[in-house]
DNA sequence: ATTCGCAATATTATCTGATATTTTGTATGT
DNA sequence: ACATACAAAATATCAGATAATATTGCGAAT
């Protein structure tokens, strides 16, 4: 058995680059991207810059206007509500799916990703603030194995996008609510082993129209939000 | 020599021509797309054919294996079980929100949706299947005003790259339902109006479960698949 | 001072052609 | 049949050219 080995393009490189840069905000919102200085910036040619960009744009992280170029999407109160009642739409959907339809594997990888993210979020707690990133990134792992079971890759497919789309909203803010969402996390992953649908699905909901809450008072503060305006690509 | 202003740009335009030749099965589903054919079909050069499939890819209709090309998603009843499904999801979401928050403008928009819309459903009933394609504008059209007041972009954004998918899988098995369909658009609308919520909601996931088990038991017959299969890209 | 018009500059959209790398097809030998 | 080695095809990427469009800067007119 041959490993598959993994060719990363110069393409998909930029991709998940400039994704991520617009996720955490190193890129900010409403930027002008300008093809000269991306290619300066992340070693590709014209060509696959726009090839990228097109991506991110249909996927939403980036707004092409034609002839004017491209642009880091902006961001508004409004979008972060439809897309928090986006997520919980399509999380809540896949949420109960996967309940149903999880087996035994199901199971023991949620254990293992609850367990990571608590691990981490416990660190978070104890004043370890270093690894944001990473600690985002467990988040997602465990609300990824939550509902990894539904069985619908198309539905997957949305989610993660939305998901990302609500990350970067809370990483504008760069707070975090501590020790509530730990007893959020742990509450959902009860329940979820439980097979108790409905209460997960509530107990679901609850987390993102909390993480809502939270951002939307944060991006209120005015001081934040010239702080962050004043960062991102210079 | 008099040249036709060309409004839009060659990128937009193939990336419109081809996803309209998914749609409608003019480039056979698992096909190979190799950019020195697709050069020559829809006269661009490589690079924007390669802007253009990325973006195909990232909504879906295309699919970028790395190192190896593009080509066009393959369909499975699986797949379309998934469309349908979400379809369902996210339609209902949004008429829900849209009768909800519907005003004067969007009755009437609705109202003369769905008048085109019936006109066409009479002469495709009686026989006349010359306009397809113009028919299901029609059919997008009612369903898009339907829900068009919900008062979410990204809703509406996700819903039309899905209600996409959901009709390729339509226009593979080339019949149609006639007379049910008509009904059951006839009484969507009356719901919508009355402000009947519920009502609009359940006849609406109907709908969608039915047009979902006609495209089914339409793919099953191995005739027409066959037939299908032999079509595509010259 | 503000606006207007227009030239100068910058930027986008697009194409061609070149190169390196990878995949695919084919002939050959076992 | 089966694997292998080599040739041909196709992809991924880049640089550079060109035309069209957008933005900027500046002087004139209000």
């Amino acid at each position: 058995m041959v490993m598959e080995r993994q060719v990363r393009t110069v393409g998909s490189n930029t991709y998940e680059r400039i994704k991520r840069d617009i996720i955490f905000g190193r890129l900010a919102p409403g930027s002008k991207l300008k093809l000269d200085v991306l290619k300066d910036r992340y070693e590709a040619s014209i060509s696959t810059l726009r090839e990228t960009l097109s991506r991110l744009a249909s996927e939403g992280f980036v707004s092409a206007e034609e002839q004017r170029g491209f642009f880091v999407t902006s961001v508004s109160k409004e979008d972060m509500i439809e897309i928090a009642n986006l997520r919980i739409l399509l999380e809540c959907s896949a949420l109960r799916a996967s309940i149903e339809n999880g087996d035994t594997d199901w199971e023991g990888d949620l254990v293992a990703a609850h367990h990571k993210l608590h691990l981490m979020e416990q660190r978070m707690l104890s004043g370890d603030h270093s690894e944001k990133e990473l600690w985002k990134r467990y988040d997602w792992e465990f609300h990824q194995a939550m509902i990894r079971a539904c069985n619908s890759r198309n539905l997957l497919a949305l989610h993660a996008i939305i998901y990302d789309k609500y990350l970067r909203y809370q990483m504008l803010v760069l707070t975090h609510r501590g020790g509530e969402a730990i007893a959020e996390h742990k509450a959902m992953f009860d329940a979820a082993l439980a097979r108790d649908a409905k209460g997960a699905q509530k107990l679901l909901e609850d987390h993102i129209r909390r993480g809502l809450d939270h951002t939307l008072s944060a991006m209120r503060d005015p001081e934040r939000q010239m702080n962050r305006a004043a960062a991102g690509l210079g």
